[in-house]
DNA sequence: CTCGGTGCAAATGCTTTGCAATGTC
DNA sequence: GACATTGCAAAGCATTTGCACCGAG
């Protein structure tokens, strides 16, 4: 999904939910785009600042919720003690490996599992929402320095 | 596993680390075992303040470190901002269902997710360590309630 | 007797909040 | 113009740390 359409996507989102199009707001959509990969708050609103930004901290978690509301990118907890996010922007559902050596995140998929969660949550009539599996380890490069 | 096989283990973890057997530890671990399912570091702290032990927030997060690393609990995030954890003691794996109204978390187990697992990692020649998959949604209690 | 462990309180790191100023609708 | 949103700094919350005292080995 490229910029425009995450933007129309957005505005949509907010005018729906009577929230209010604002400049920040897409300030930080677009500092999103320009990343590749995972990012968190923090080391998004550091990156605004240096290049120039006026958004503040508040600012940006508030609206990475937003985002988050509306589908166009993830947050993610990787045992770690902040969080993560990704753009989602209708990608299909995908896992992590973490790498504990060096922190690096491999994505996945795996069709399989749907259908195991589908039948766990039907098991047990649970409702499912969203979920993740994240398996810890250690990545071929790590593997290969010791 | 019961207590004293649990004392036991803590005590050879110790002893094989060059860790001191102090009455503090077996404390925490104690106050674990009354337990029953997960639980989390400041609360552990607070119950067995109330039940009069004067150990210290400091010791009872230091101790669930070394627990976790004798793999006598493990530990998890939920998704919120603070770190769950449970007794492992020999218990096979499981994984959990995490309901979003009520918090209330659900254990199951599956065979064919370790064989995914095994599958991916070997796709993408990662040493797997720990895993966990979390589905987040809305449990059967809570869908009835509406 | 030595040095790791403990208790306490202060510090940290991520995230949220209170409030006056601002700008959208 | 009303009131949601912003920026700023201060507050919160879970967790960690510094340091003087204590006690296991």
């Amino acid at each position: 999904m490229d910029i425009d359409s995450a933007k129309e996507s957005f505005t949509k989102y907010l005018k729906a939910g009577n929230y209010r199009i604002t400049p920040e707001r897409f300030q930080v959509l677009e500092a999103i785009m320009s990343n590749e990969g995972h990012f968190d708050a923090d080391g998004l609103f550091l990156q605004m600042k240096t290049l120039g930004s006026k958004v503040s901290r508040a600012t940006v978690y508030n609206t990475l919720e937003l985002l988050q509301d509306c589908g166009l990118i993830s947050k993610y907890r990787f045992g770690e003690n902040h969080s993560r996010y990704e753009k989602a922007f209708g990608r299909p559902h995908h896992d992590h490996l973490i790498c504990l050596e060096c922190g690096d995140i491999i994505e996945f998929v795996s069709d399989k599992l749907g259908k195991i969660q589908t039948e766990v949550c039907k098991a047990n009539e649970f409702k499912p929402q969203s979920s993740t599996l994240q398996i810890f380890g250690t990545c071929k490069k790590c593997q290969e320095k010791v």
